[in-house]
RNA sequence: GCCCACUUGGCGGAAUGGUAGACGCAGCGGACUUAAAAUCCGCAACCCGCAAGGGUGUGCCGGUUCGAGUCCGGCAGUGGGCACCA
């Protein structure tokens, strides 16, 4: 350490490369971050989550965001008194595991353990007050073993079920695809045309929550709006009617009914078709009579959900030439077409088309030339344009006439089940949660197929069921299925001969339940109801947008599911959500159009403030492109590791979190960055040298700033204005550098504030500056209670009021506190200013908020 | 198409209905240095003015209020979510 008596204080550098590790060495030894599975009575805990990574190989700024903002809320929570249990694991299966296995031939477990080895060192240099003890992986068998237990209680509890899905089917890779992998209605990596195809898959029944999982939306009130609103209309919850029309005898189908499902009920005296889906039982039935249907039912199949993207929805249908019957009205009879628009996966996969009060049904009855009747006007009586989908009145709807359309919604129902044809229900959006995958890299589904006794379930004293590591990726398909031995066991059941499942589960469901797993990472069972009874819910869960819907619906259910299973007894995982914005950057492009990483350039600002860029070490131009999330492929990614090479950890996090809101996408800059690690090595001077004089008044100055800082920034830290902590801490040392005069015990009030306040964001900086601060000290910021404002010194003895003349600014005023209306409406009259807005006027009303402003109105 | 959010200097942003632009980045001027880096001091919304000061100003239009970036209504733009949802 330099000897500051005799080195000008502009040489003092904190050496961050030999500080910053030896301080991660001292909280690990003394175990700073340690709670046990039963939180101790005596404090109340505080549980702390980001989301969890997957092991991609290296950290991204994505994560040293949400890592860090996690460990800001982790470190504050700690010094006011919390138990925080803080943990850290690896969302580890998944396929690029098996790319990587297809194209370097690196077995996925070998290429998943190596890469979280070193994102595990990553995260390590950063400081995270991670308690390391409770890491796992999902991939670790004594996880996936649990994860199978798990879902055995949830098959016993009635919570699974293997029913036939609609998939998309990849026919060269033999494998289902998400939406997301079929692209253009091809495979996204074989390019194979995709089909539609039923396949027998395990599904948790998430749809049987639908109503709670709605419901408790409303008890989450640390949740984010926007989250909570795309999750309702994710369930997407609509009342309406379900009913059966009856199939004429005519065209002779071979069942005798159709059942639709409708929100408008109100509107069937507008029928003039039906529509059915072409996966639905009619379509078939039609298709085997007439080869165009079955033309057309193929082509809709073959349509993959994003090539209905590229017909820019044109309505498409064909007349099955059977008809059926209207409910109503005696004698009336409907064609039933095919059309491209049905969903088989929402209400009955049919629907009867009214096109005058719906836009879908108007535009497919005006291509075929099926007949439009108005049966809903508006309540003013006023002429419409059709389609009419708002409410109204009925018309031409036979005893509903005059009935607003709430009120016909209400007699339509009655009508129906009066008929006995149907009843009112509440339709929801949400599906069932199919979580078959045909993959390796990923936990096994625990059941046996028996030819005698069907799907039998793994008997829980033989779990876990262990992936094979002798896997072939040389083949198409899954290798579970090719592998010679694995899939051949006896039933269970009866001992014969039988074929394990070799589909394994979706990886949403290994992040379904992880910080359950966290509070007792180590049992023998799935969880242990003491320790997730005591520390869930997760008090704080920080993670990025776009898992609001999928991840974070996922995790309710299953904690709703295992309530039900008796694993554990509370209702919700989170119960306060942030969630982050992204990481941008500039991109760059060469003069080729090749794009270029930020550290293959040079950037020079002209003298007008414009910036131009070269290529390093050439004269190359290079365009500087849009700030958009740092990608790979738009190589406008900047290293964690690079920087923390280069600026030390404290300057990456405290950067991270400056320049705006956390919720908000922030903007990496290299120049951004240098500024905050000039203020580190700033406070590192100021503490290393804090001198004093012994002005009275310039140390009572400080002072007050000192304890106006503390109440601002434990308010900042307290409601993730974290951006505005850091500008409060910055005038701080900014107050201390410009109070020389002040007196040492003030000036290292200041400093000793400084490192305590910014100590959740700079862990390895605090305690560097306590250090030198008390040379000797064994003593860590890390184990101190959090500052408390002295509220004497939060007061001041005067104030400044702006004085007002109609609501414009024309002076201020410096007043005693405590002066009393009188003095204050004086003073400010005697402004020369304010009697010169005033021209002579009598003043007609004389306001004044204590503390803010005096306004005169004339 | 439906739903939601956002819009403040050159840039990121700050502001319990009460002095708009804190703090930082970039910029400019100066000190130190042979020089550079580092550091320190200062300037900085826009327009008029030498200045004192005045005027304008938080996407646009209007309203509530003594007083609006903030509340209310409408419009525009940007971003996000969902979507042949019957």
């Amino acid at each position: 350490m330099s000897d500051s008596s005799t080195t000008p204080r502009a040489e003092i550098r904190h050496d961050f490369r030999s500080s910053e590790p030896r301080w991660q060495q001292a909280w690990a030894e003394r175990r700073c971050f340690s709670v046990p599975d039963v939180p101790a009575a005596d404090k109340p805990k505080y549980y702390v989550l980001e989301m969890f990574p997957y092991p991609s190989g290296k950290i991204h700024m994505g994560h040293v965001r949400n890592y860090t903002l996690g460990d800001v809320v982790a470190r504050y929570k700690r010094a006011r008194g919390f138990q925080v249990m803080h943990p850290m694991g690896w969302d580890a299966f998944g396929l690029p595991a098996e790319n990587a296995a297809r194209e370097r031939g690196i077995h996925p477990g070998k290429w998943t353990y190596d890469n979280i080895a070193n994102m595990r060192a990553e995260l390590k240099r950063m400081g995270l007050s991670i308690e390391w003890e409770r890491e796992f992986a999902t991939c670790d068998v004594e996880y996936y073993g649990q994860q199978q237990a798990l879902f055995l209680d949830f098959f016993k509890a009635g919570l699974v079920e293997r029913k036939e899905a609609w998939v998309n089917w990849d026919p060269v890779d033999g494998t289902v695809l998400a939406n997301e992998q079929v692209i253009d209605g091809r495979g996204w990596r074989s390019g194979a045309l995709v089909e539609k195809k039923l396949l027998p898959n395990w599904a948790f029944g998430i749809t049987k929550f639908a109503p709670q999982l709605l419901e408790a939306l409303g008890t989450l009130d640390r949740w984010p709006e926007r989250v909570k609103l795309m999750q309702a209309n994710w369930i997407g919850r609509s009342e309406g009617a379900r009913f059966s029309f009856k199939l004429t005898a005519e065209a002779a189908p071979p069942t005798g009914t159709v059942e639709v499902f409708t929100t408008r009920p109100d509107t069937l005296y507008g029928m003039s078709f039906m529509a059915v889906a072409a996966e639905h039982p009619l379509a078939a039935a039609a298709a085997e009579r007439d080869p165009a249907i079955a033309e057309f039912v193929a082509e809709c199949r073959r349509m993959g959900t994003s090539e209905a993207a590229i017909e820019q929805a044109e309505k498409r249908g064909i007349d099955t030439g059977f008809r059926v019957a209207h409910p109503f009205i005696e004698g009336a009879t409907f064609p039933v077409w095919i059309a491209n628009f049905v969903l088989m996966e929402y209400g009955t996969g049919a629907l009867f088309g009214c096109p005058a009060h719906d836009e879908r049904d108007f535009e497919f009855a005006t291509k075929y030339g099926l007949p439009i009747l108005q049966v809903v006007a508006p309540a003013s009586g006023a002429q419409v344009k059709l389609p009419f989908t708002d409410e109204g009145v009925a018309i031409n709807s036979g005893p509903f006439d005059g009935l607003g359309t709430v009120e016909a919604k209400r007699a339509a129902i009655a009508r129906l089940e009066a008929l006995g044809v149907g009843k009112g229900v509440t339709n929801w959006r949400l599906r069932d949660w199919g979580v078959s995958r045909q993959r390796y890299w990923g936990c096994p589904i625990p059941f046996i197929h028996c030819d005698d006794c069907g799907v039998v379930p793994v008997p829980k004293a033989e779990l876990p069921v262990r992936l094979p590591d002798d896997v072939d990726f040389s083949r198409p398909g899954n290798p579970l299925d090719h592998h010679p031995t694995w899939k051949h066991v006896n039933c269970p059941a009866c001992g014969k001969a039988a074929r394990r499942e070799t589909d394994t589960f979706d990886t949403f469901v290994d992040s379904s339940w992880y910080f359950a797993r966290f509070c007792s990472p180590r049992a023998a069972e799935p969880v242990t109801r003491e320790a997730v009874n005591s520390w869930l819910p997760v008090d704080q869960y920080i993670g990025g947008i776009e898992h609001a819907i999928l991840h974070l619906l996922y995790s309710r259910f299953f904690t709703r599911g295992m309530q039900v299973t008796g694993h554990l007894a509370v209702e919700e995982p989170f119960a306060g959500l942030f969630t982050q914005g992204m990481v941008t950057h500039e991109s760059y492009k060469g003069a080729d159009g090749r794009w270029l990483y930020p550290d293959e350039i040079d950037i020079s600002a002209g003298p007008d403030g414009s910036r131009s860029a070269i290529v390093k070490g050439g004269n190359e131009p290079v365009t500087i492109g849009r700030v958009e999330a740092m990608s790979k492929s738009k190589r406008n990614t900047v290293d964690p590791g690079f920087i923390i090479d280069k600026y030390g950890a404290d300057t990456a996090r405290w950067y991270i979190l400056s320049d705006n809101p956390p919720e908000r996408d922030m903007e990496w800059t290299e120049s951004g960055v240098a500024g905050a690690h000039r203020f580190i090595q700033r406070l590192y001077r100021l503490a290393a040298a804090p001198g004093g004089g012994s002005d009275a008044a310039a140390s009572r100055k400080l002072r007050q700033a000192t304890h106006r800082t503390i109440q601002a920034v434990t308010e900042a830290w307290e409601s993730f204005s974290f951006n505005v902590a850091v500008a409060r801490i910055h005038e701080l040392g900014n107050a201390v550098a410009d109070a020389d005069a002040a007196d040492a015990a003030a000036r290292r009030e200041a400093l000793e504030a400084l490192a305590r306040l910014a100590s959740p964001a700079m862990p390895h900086l605090a305690e560097e500056l306590w250090a030198l601060l008390h040379p000797g000290t064994t003593q860590l910021v890390a184990e101190l209670p959090w500052l408390e404002a002295d509220p004497s010194l939060l007061k001041a003895e005067t104030l400044t009021l702006a004085v007002q003349v109609l609501g414009k600014l024309r002076a201020t005023i410096e007043v005693p506190v405590g002066a009393d209306e009188a003095t204050v409406f004086a003073a400010a009259e005697a402004e020369e200013n304010v009697q010169r807005a005033l021209e002579g006027r009598p003043i007609r009303k004389r306001i004044h908020v204590k503390g803010r402003v005096v306004n005169f109105v004339v």
